[in-house]
DNA sequence: GCTCGACGGTGTTCTAGAACACCGAGACGA
DNA sequence: TCGTCTCGGTGTTCTAGAACACCGTCGAGC
């Protein structure tokens, strides 16, 4: 017996168990959905009790990090991030909410002929093309969503001669057009996911995911840019507070 | 030795503890800022180890009702202030498709025990049966969704008393109950269709879907309902508008 | 008078083990 | 085909200690 609480300087032993399984989950070695080892197994694997090793997993639970379920095993939660944290946010320029490190990369950045919905929801005409510029989001070096936005040429030809993997594309719609997004409409669907998608993204084809469409209009009303974005389903939530006005005190 | 874990249907030694005590800081017994008693002595008095009583400690203070200082003691929190910053939303009703026709065919109410979510979501007490009320919604006489409502046996008694055919659940709540919802959490997430659910919405199984579920709580914070909705990826979108306030840089 | 170190009291971390409770799957029977 | 039952695997609750770590105070020394 020996009971040790914080030798030295360093942290105690179930801070440390908690630390080495969150970077197992950063990294990618347990992915969402993953069962982890047993609680038992862990324990011994590092060197100490049950008991110890269950307060290194409340500190997991706590933080949403992991799900335990009596009888089934322990599991590594499905991150549910803030949708507004991935899309909007940028204009606060705070990214790095609750401690994930956001990335993106810049896929491709093409003129090409718009879809129909594109086409429509930027109001052009018969042989007018656009810019595609095609992101993947990555959140603790992980695929999270794949967003294509596509612009009307003549703003596209501005845009591929700034430096998008600097610059954001509001920043650079911004100084180089001074345009400025004041509003967006956007649609939000559950679909398949098809095989490129799935291909950049990391998982099977036909995997359900959402897709958001949004359309965003400058000062003067008159369409900008169409976005389009796929998250899969196991990697995301969408989660809001409802309040209700009006109701008895 | 014996390591009684859940005897009969009682909650955890260190659940009653925790109430033991919830009570004596509702009732006044201990004051904010007061001290409690050590932990160790608190040990004694109700018959348990440090690591159990410590274990209700933890609870407590999870739920801000205490805060424990290293050397110095345990101490009733003071009452805190949720800090939330509201988005308010209007309560637009519960998926009230503009203009076509909307019927609510119900499926089943019946009484079972809850899947872990919904035990959870309600906080019910091991054992504990809820009334499951499934309801289709037709547009057009198609169907649209599939809604599961979750409701603890005690408000469930009086729940299948009403005529829920005509008349909708919160009114029911409303009218027999007094009970008026003023918040509610939601969580959306894409998910692949299960077959029962699929052949009650008319699809194939697979079919990638909305599943929203959502706790409602009455003004005094309590959770009153849990739903859970489908809604096949083909026949919803969810829009919204987006306005950016201020956006320059 | 002022500073600093020891001390008692309090929360914290950990061990080693035991007996539950819960879940899913497979075997069995109606 | 469907329900029921058992069973192995997994998380959960609890015991009885032991040794720390942190805090304020009080007394000794300067």
């Amino acid at each position: 017996m020996n009971g040790n609480g914080r030798v030295n300087g360093r942290l105690p032993r179930y801070h440390q168990i908690a630390e080495a399984l969150r970077t197992r989950i950063r990294e990618g070695t347990l992915r969402p959905g993953a069962r982890l080892d047993t609680q038992r197994r862990l324990a011994t694997s590092f060197g100490v009790t049950l008991m110890t090793l269950r307060q290194a997993l409340e500190l997991l639970e706590r933080e949403h990090l992991i799900s335990r379920r009596h009888g089934l095993g322990t599991f590594v939660a499905a991150p549910s991030i803030d949708y507004d944290i991935l899309q909007l946010r940028r204009f606060a320029g705070d990214l790095s909410a609750k401690g994930e490190h956001v990335a993106t990369r810049l896929l491709t950045t093409r003129f090409s002929p718009p879809d129909r919905r594109v086409g429509d929801a930027l109001s052009l005409g018969p042989g007018e093309r656009v810019l595609v510029v095609a992101r993947l989001r990555l959140v603790d070096g992980h695929p999270m969503s794949l967003q294509r936005s596509f612009l009307p040429a003549l703003i596209g030809d501005e845009v591929v001669r700034a430096d998008l993997t600097r610059t954001p594309l509001h920043q650079v719609l911004e100084r180089a057009l001074g345009i400025v997004i004041g509003r967006a409409h956007e649609t939000v669907s559950a679909v398949r996911l098809g095989r490129p998608e799935a291909r950049e993204l990391g998982c099977s084809a036909g995997a359900p995911a959402f897709e958001s469409e949004r359309v965003s209009f400058d000062a003067a009303g008159a369409p900008v840019v169409f976005d389009r974005v796929f998250i899969p389903g196991d990697r995301f939530r969408i989660t809001r507070d409802l309040r209700y006005e009006g109701a008895a005190s």
